[in-house]
This record gives C-alpha cells, sequence and structure tokens, in this order.
DNA sequence: GCTGCCATGGCATCGAGTACCCTCAATTAT
DNA sequence: ATAATTGAGGGTACTCGATGCCATGGCAGC
C-alpha cells in the first residue's frame, strides 16, 4: 500500500497521453493496456473503472482530509478547520500543475467525467458536513448548518480553484483559495470567530409585528429588511 | 412534446416494480420492456440511459426552473428568487410522495444511482448560479458570491427535503424546506430586499422584541415558540 | 391507388466491467 | 534440492448497457 507500483503509473500515463490525443470515449481500455504493455485485465486490477484513472489520487487525498478532520481539538472554530480541509485538497493539485491543468480540460468537456467528478467532490463535501455535524451536535439545527456551510465551504473551493485552472495554473494557487474561503468564513463569522463589525449599542433593539400565518421566511426576510434600513449590511 | 406518450410510463411503471422487488442492478432493460409489453430498441427512445427512467421529470423541472428565473424582473431580491427557485422543484416532489420516497430508497442504496442525481442536481446549482451570476455582475465578486450563494441554496433544499423523505412524506415539505432555506437567507442578508403591505392590517398578530445583534436562529425559535403558545404551529 | 412520414421492433455491434482459470516467479517447508 | 504455497499478472468468455442500421406497419395528404 505504501509502495507505487510502476504499473499504476504506467497506466495513467498511457491512459493520459491517448486521452489528449484522440478524446476519452476514443480511447479504449485495449488501447490503454496495449500502450502500457500490460494486459487488460491489470488495468481494472488498480482501477475500478475507467473514470478513476482520471483521478488517481484523490482516494488517498479523501483519506488525509478525514484524517485532518478527525485531529481536530475541540477548541478551534469548527469554520476554520473545514476551510483548513479544503486547502488540503488544493494542495494535491497545487501539486502536479500541468496534471490538474490537463485533466481540469478534459474533464469540462466530457460529460460523463464530470458526473464522475461530481462524486468524488460529493464524499469531500460528506466528510466535511460529518465533521461539522458532529462540531454543531448541540446546536438547533445543526446538521442544517453543517450541510449547507460544508456546501458553500466546497463551492468557494472550486470556485478558486477553478479560476486557477483556467488560468493555466498561472499566479498563486492559494491566493485564489484563501480569497474565496474569506468569503464564506466573512458570512459564517457569528460565533465565537473573529467579530470585527462596528460595536454597537446592546440596548438596540428590533421590534417585529407580523401575522400569525405569515411563512417564517417571509418575516425573516421583513426583519432584515429593517435591519438594512440603518444598520450595515455586511 | 406536449403530449404524454403512455409507452413513457408503462416503462416507468415496469421499471419501478421491478427495481423495488429485485433492486436496480438485478433488474435489466431486457426485463423491463419485456414486463411492459414493448421492444429494447424503444426503452431508449425515450430514455436515454437506464437511470434517467429513476428520474422521469426532472427535464421538465428544470426547464420550468430556467423559465422562472429569465421570468425574473430586475427589482425583487435575488436571493429569494432562487429559493422560490427551489421551492418550485420541491413542488415536484410534493406531487407524487409516495414515488419520491420510494426513489429517495433506491438512490440512497444505489451509488450508480446517487451518481446520476448528483449531476441532475448539479445542472440546478448551475442554473441558480448562472441567474445569480447575471444578477450581480457588477459586484466585485459576483461570480463568486453567485456559486457559493447558489450551492448553499441547494444544500439547504436537500436537508429539507430529505429531512422530509426521510419520514416517508408525512407532513408538510414547504414547510420543511422553507425553514431550511431560511437559515441560507438569514447568513446572505441585506441588499436590495423587497418590503411588501404592510403586516399590522391582520388582527392576529405576533409581537417580537428582540436585540438588534441577535443570531437570526434564536430570533426564529423564539417566534415559533411563541407561535405555538397557543396557536397552530406551522 | 401511391407516397412520404413517423413510431416501433429486430437484429448486429461495440465497449465497459466481471468471473473464472491459467502461467510464472518468489518464497517457504520438508 | 524439491515440492508446495502464495500472489501478481495475463487470457478468455460472458453479461449488459448503449448505439446504429434497417425492416415493418399504421396514417396522413393528394
Amino acid at each position: 500500500m505504501t509502495t507505487k507500483p510502476p504499473m499504476r503509473d504506467a497506466l495513467v500515463a498511457a491512459a493520459f497521453q491517448l486521452f489528449l490525443e484522440r478524446g476519452y470515449e476514443a480511447a479504449t481500455i485495449d488501447d490503454i493496456v496495449a500502450l502500457a504493455g500490460v494486459g487488460r485485465r491489470s488495468f481494472f486490477r488498480y482501477f475500478p473503472s475507467k473514470e478513476d484513472v482520471v483521478f488517481p489520487d484523490h482516494e488517498r487525498a479523501l483519506a488525509d482530509m478525514t484524517r485532518f478532520l478527525e485531529a481536530s481539538a475541540d477548541g478551534d472554530d469548527p469554520v476554520a478547520r473545514v476551510c483548513d480541509a479544503a486547502r488540503l485538497v488544493l494542495g494535491m493539485y497545487a501539486e502536479n500543475p500541468t496534471f490538474s491543468v490537463q485533466r481540469y480540460r478534459l474533464t469540462k468537456q466530457v460529460p460523463g467525467l464530470r458526473a464522475y467528478e461530481l462524486s468524488v467532490v460529493w464524499r469531500y463535501e460528506r466528510a466535511l458536513a460529518d465533521y461539522l455535524g458532529a462540531r454543531y451536535a448541540d446546536r438547533p439545527d445543526g446538521k442544517l448548518r453543517a450541510d449547507v456551510i460544508a456546501a458553500a465551504v466546497v463551492a468557494a473551493h472550486n470556485n478558486g480553484l477553478r479560476t486557477w485552472l483556467r488560468s493555466g495554473a498561472e499566479g498563486d494557487a492559494g491566493a485564489a483559495v484563501d480569497h474565496a474561503l474569506e468569503f464564506v468564513r466573512a458570512a459564517w463569522n457569528g460565533e465565537g470567530a473573529t467579530r470585527q463589525g462596528p460595536p454597537e449599542a446592546e440596548d438596540d433593539v428590533v421590534i417585529v409585528i407580523t401575522k400569525r400565518r405569515t411563512p417564517m421566511w417571509r418575516v425573516v426576510r421583513e426583519i432584515e429588511a429593517g435591519l438594512a434600513e440603518e444598520g450595515s449590511p455586511t
């Protein structure tokens, strides 16, 4: 498990060579194994499906992320921890910039690969949401909060990552993702984190009068409208 | 396109019957078409893949959502509009509760279907993000904001939807999703909220007094507590 | 009549994925 | 040293989803 079999790398190299010069669907498994000089059966020993050869290291990255989240202390901010976990995944992309860009262009134009990437990203998101769900276990809407924040963090990460990939992996990937993640942190900075807003008077109150049967989302919308009237809308 | 071919419905019914009594993978296309009494080739005329028969109406729902977003006026709040678009999708699930629950249980335990559902949800999310991206075109981080909010709305919608589905489609689906979406709205408040008619015209009212910086979830909980005090919760 | 048109059905084929069995080398036991 | 075991790699046949091509059959319109 710790040793790196050369056959696996040979299969990835052969596969990407054919995918790039001939397209993903046009390159068959037989073509790949013929180019790599191995038997057809051996391909499926190393990759459970044809799509897996395009994401050869996500299994390891997912394990790394899970371990990182499990090593979290109870003292640190959950949102910050999750953002750091996302940065961990970014590191894997940044290790091989050219490979990441090739895969990005491939994934963008092959629907099957895009669908597979979604299932990969979904597992990352579930890892984040499960961690947050445990940290927010005592909150009223802990699971909901966990799901939404995890989705937001993943979306921000992907936004920064894709911006970097679209540019051909020039510039600093970490900067783009840090900027995107900061956007999420700013939206949910409420709890024990750094509260940088201007100090307001404690006796500043809001009075809400509403019908009993009004949907809750409409009530809150009105509250926000009242807040935005003279306050600081972030 | 407007006419409903009975053969399509027959295929869906036959497919679900076999999926439920035998499992998804164990039921082959030949079994389905044999049960439906049609030719094998006809299946792929109505459904491009085996997975599509499990989500027979998402194509229409996606078109409905796109149309709904295109019909948006420049005056209304983008986030509210996107939340309403999500509620539109919920309506499709609520139309056939038993069917939705069956599909939910099927999708939960078949990895292939879960992956396919992700690609479906991804298209919804892209529609929302594209709409928000256009509305936030003049903002500094418009695309980023659009991606993050779209992901949060979808995550909240799915959280509420799955809560409802897990309960066997008992109770009000709209209430669960409204509550979840309100959570997202609370995070990204501000910007041009439309205030409609003043609510003090009705006699049955609820009055809430709270401090300005109180977290929104706490306010909502107080309101709901006040509602449950003597009236009908929800 | 005849002529397109369209929905359907019937093969034939391709390619991904799997099950089963074979070979060969290295190791270990006797 | 020889036999037995183990494990990586290879080969073959099969299943099944998916596509392409063509035949059939009803149903306009003139």
